[in-house]
DNA sequence: GATTTATCATGACATTAGCTCATGTGCTTG
DNA sequence: CAAGCACATGAGCTAATGTCATGATAAATC
C-alpha cells in the first residue's frame, strides 16, 4: 500500500535532486530512502526515477506519483490545519524579535504566508526595544526570537531552522577576491564592516576572528546590507554575512565572497520558542512554513 | 504524521458503523484500530469519534479527516491505476464463469464500474459451456471463477469475497415460519426448490442435509430466483439461499427466512483465478472492486 | 589516466511502530 | 442483575523501517 510517507519522500526527491539531500531533507539517512523507495518500486512493478543523472530524472510512473503528491498533500495539510483549528480556539500571539539583519529576506515570504492560514495569530516585530530578546522570550513578552546563538535558557527551546555559511565580502579587486578562504591573521589589517549590535552577537567574532586572538584594525558598522554592499564594493572594508544574503550580489558580480577558514564558518540559525508553544500547531506551521520559505528563496542553506 | 492509513480506517469505521466491524473489513483486529485511533487523536490532540453512540458519531475534526479521506483516497487509487497501466501494456483479458445464480445481483455493478477504469480489459461471461469451470480456469479458458466451494487445483488461487448466511426461505403460514432455524431432520418431509445444477455445488445438501443424511421429499428445480420465489410463497416447497438474495423480498414480506441449524449455515464466496494473475493490478482491482460493491449492494454479508 | 569525490546500492544489524492476544471496563438489554 | 457487546488497555511479539558500514560506479580534478 502506498502510503504518504512515499509521496513526501518524492517531493523531498525532486526538489533536492539527489536522494543524499532529500534525506537531509526529511531527516532520514540516504541508505533509508533507498530502501524505501526501492521497496516502493518493488511493490509497483516499476522504477520511479532513474538515478545516474543529476539531477535525478523521474520515470512516467514516478511522474505520475509525483503529480498525484501535488494533488495530495496539500489538501492533508490544509485538513490538518483545521483540524487544529478546531481544537484551540484561543487566538494565537506571534510576537518576534530577529536577531538577524538579513533575515528579513525569507521571513518576510514566510510571515506572508503563514498569515494566509493562521488569519487569527496576531503577528507583530515590535520594534524600539533595546532589552535582550531571549529573557523577553521566557517573560512572554516575545513568543519567538530568530538567532544564531542559542544559550541555555529554562522553558526555552531552540528549533534549528538551517545551516548557512558565513563568507567575506571583499571588493572584486581586492588583494583577498581570488582566495578560496581567508585566515584570521589575513584580517588584521582590515577594516572590518558590521551591523551596529554588540560585538557578542556576531559571528565572525566569536567564531572566527576571537578564538585566533586578532582584531581588524577598524570596525565600522552599517544598518543595511545594501550599504554594507557600497562599502565594500568600493574599497572601503570587507565584511561577513550569510551566504544567501550575498548571492544577489555576487551574481551581478558586484563583490567577491571568500571563506572564512579552511573548513568554512558555518552557523545554524535557530527559531527560539518557550516549550509550552512548541505543542501549538500554528505554531509547528509557522516553523515549517519558515523552512520552506527558506530553502524556496535562499541559496546555498543546509537542513539542520 | 497521518498517514493513509488512517484515512481508510476512517472510512471503514464510517462505513462499517463500529469499530469491531471496520477491523474485520481492513483486516486487522478491533486492538489494532483501537490503538491506531488512540495514537493519532493523540497527535492531534482531539477526539474523532464518540464511542458510546451506535453507529459510531464522529465529531467535527473526526468529519473534516473523512472528508479529507473522501477527497484524497480516490486520487490515490486512480494513480496506482495510472502507474499499473503505465508499466503492462498488454491488454487483460476476463472471462468469468460464474457458479452463483444469485450473484448477478452484485456483479453486474462491479463489472459496470470496472469497465469504467479498465476499458482496455476484455470483459466477458462466455455462455453454453457445460465443461467445468475449474479446471477451464486452469486451462487458460477462463481467468475468474465465483464459486462457493473451492476445490484444491495446481496453480489456482482462491481469494475469498465475502461470508453469507444460508437461509431458508418458507411461506409466510409454513409451520416453520416463526422458528429462529430448523434442523436437516425437519426437512424430510418438504420439496426443495433449487437451481438447476448437481447436487454436489448446492450447499444445502453438502453442508447441511448430506451430513445428517436426510433427503427431501421431493426436489425439484427453478432456473430464476423470482420463480423460486413464486414458488415458495404459494406453498409448493421451501428453499435455500443467501440471505443477500432474500432481502428484497423479506422486506416486502413475501416470504419468511429462518436459519439452518442452530449455528447458521455459513459459507465463503471466493474467486478463483490462476496463481499468475494475483500480480495484475487490473486484477487486484477487479476484486477490490467485487468486495466494495458487493458491501454497497448486498446486505448481511461479513467480510472473509 | 590516475586520484579524488560524489552518489547510490546493499547486507547485516537495530529500533520501533504497529500489530495480536488476553483481559478489563462500562453500556445496553432481556 | 446477569449476559452480551463494544471499546480500552497493557504486555509482548513481529515485521517493517530505519541506521551503519561498506562497496560499486560515475563524474570531477589533477
Amino acid at each position: 500500500m502506498i502510503e504518504l510517507r512515499h509521496l513526501r519522500t518524492l517531493v523531498a526527491l525532486r526538489d533536492a535532486g539527489s536522494l543524499v539531500e532529500a534525506a537531509e531533507r526529511v531527516h532520514l539517512t540516504q541508505s533509508a530512502l533507498s530502501h524505501q523507495i526501492k521497496d516502493l518500486e518493488e511493490r509497483l512493478g516499476t522504477a520511479l526515477f532513474m538515478r545516474k543523472t543529476r539531477p535525478v530524472e523521474f520515470t512516467r510512473a514516478g511522474q505520475r506519483l509525483l503529480s498525484l503528491a501535488e494533488q495530495v498533500l496539500p489538501l492533508v495539510r490544509m485538513a490538518e490545519r483545521d483540524v487544529a483549528r478546531l481544537i484551540g480556539h484561543e487566538p494565537g500571539r506571534l510576537h518576534m524579535a530577529i536577531e538577524c539583519h538579513s533575515c528579513f529576506q525569507w521571513l518576510m515570504p514566510t510571515i506572508d504566508s503563514f498569515r494566509d492560514h493562521w488569519p487569527e495569530v496576531e503577528i507583530d516585530i515590535p520594534g524600539g526595544h533595546h532589552f535582550d530578546p531571549l529573557p523577553a522570550l521566557a517573560r512572554e513578552q516575545l513568543d519567538l526570537v530568530i538567532t544564531a546563538d542559542p544559550q541555555p535558557l529554562p522553558s526555552v527551546h531552540y528549533e534549528p531552522l538551517f545551516r548557512y555559511q558565513g563568507l567575506l565580502a571583499v571588493a572584486r579587486q581586492h588583494r583577498l577576491a581570488d582566495r578560496a578562504f581567508v585566515e584570521p591573521e589575513e584580517l588584521a589589517e582590515e577594516t572590518l564592516i558590521t551591523y551596529p549590535v554588540e560585538h557578542a552577537r556576531l559571528d565572525v567574532f566569536t567564531q572566527f576572528l576571537d578564538p585566533a586572538g586578532v582584531r581588524p584594525r577598524e570596525v565600522r558598522t552599517a544598518e543595511l546590507t545594501i550599504m554594507m554592499m557600497q562599502l565594500v564594493a568600493s574599497g572601503r572594508g570587507v565584511c561577513a554575512l550569510p551566504n544567501w544574503a550575498l548571492t544577489e550580489y555576487l551574481e551581478r558580480d558586484y563583490v567577491k565572497a571568500v571563506g572564512l577558514g579552511e573548513t568554512g564558518m558555518w552557523s545554524t540559525l535557530y527559531a527560539a520558542i518557550r516549550d509550552e508553544s512548541r505543542e501549538q500547531a500554528w505554531m509547528e506551521d509557522f516553523l515549517r512554513t519558515a523552512r520552506e520559505t527558506s530553502f524556496a528563496v535562499l541559496e546555498g542553506i543546509k537542513p539542520a
